[in-house]
DNA sequence: CATTATTCAGACAATTTTATCCGAAATAAA
DNA sequence: TTTATTTCGGATAAAATTGTCTGAATAATG
């Protein structure tokens, strides 16, 4: 059951390390975040340039340089990382992926499914990573191991 | 998001499609299955093949051959078939992929990840064949295009 | 027995996803 | 101005998933 693809699984987890352990300086360096979470500096880049693309993200280069949030973590939401890294049709995917559905009626699951997308969608509306960071920094949750 | 491999939804249409279009023989040729659902005859069969090793169908060579279901569609669940195809760790899948979880503290997703989960597990264990295809025969909703 | 229809088994190919790597560009600091 | 640090861009590779194909085994039928 793959709900997030590995990028947005470590997308996700590298946003939550950066808003959770604040470096003082404006920008965060790439490398420090994948060495502290444990991933490959150069896939975690690549993925971060997807986000600065996306406008979630700010970079600047050179020494010193890094990335920081484009927006108050209380304004980033869940949605909006899967948005941009997995594609706006996101939540169009189907359960069963009969052909040209949409159009005449519904498949057999498709209440079911609708509902769990739904709950999907809300949940990840209503989350934004300054919800979770708080959650982690009081340690009543974990993001290491 | 990708709740289901492509061989698990085909294997639950070609299944429907088989309760639901009984042939009046004891076996169902995988050829015209695969003709009707419009997909390869050559994957179904790989499909079938699985489900077959797993005991959810019979099969028999030869001319007039075929599948057929190992039990009656009423206590073939979803769930089955997606244990069969997708192994039965399908609900030990993670939202975030934290290594080594289950054993510290979770991870700031996991209460919702959880409930998400659980409804699909409770859905898919619920639900057999015989129920989705009564749904079909009465035309309340669709398989085929 | 020969032919035909069917599943079985697995090799192979194509596609997508995941991961690695290298060099260029920018920029701060020495 | 030189050097070190950092992101940017994209090539490449590895792995997983999806799809295609060929031949063998099995069994009914003429
Ligand atoms: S009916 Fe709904 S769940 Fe079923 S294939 Fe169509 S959109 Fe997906
Ligand atoms: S805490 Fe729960 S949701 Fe989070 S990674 Fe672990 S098992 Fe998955």
């Amino acid at each position: 059951m793959k709900v997030l693809s590995q990028t947005s699984k470590y997308g996700i987890r590298a946003l939550l390390y950066m808003v959770s352990h604040p470096s003082g300086s404006e920008y965060m360096s790439i490398g420090e975040i994948a060495r502290e979470i444990d991933l490959s500096f150069h896939f975690l880049t690549k993925i971060f340039r997807e986000l600065t693309a996306k406008g979630i993200l700010y970079s600047y280069r050179g020494p010193s340089g890094g990335i920081a949030l484009a927006k108050p973590a209380s304004e980033i939401m869940l949605v909006d990382i899967v948005f941009a890294l997995e594609g706006k049709d996101y939540f169009d995917q189907c359960l069963l992926g009969l052909p040209g559905c949409g159009h005449a009626k519904p498949c057999p699951v498709h209440d079911f499914w609708k509902d769990v997308k739904h709950d999907i969608r809300v949940h990840l509306s209503g989350t934004s990573l300054q919800h979770l960071s708080e959650k982690i920094v009081s340690e009543e949750v974990r993001l290491l191991l």
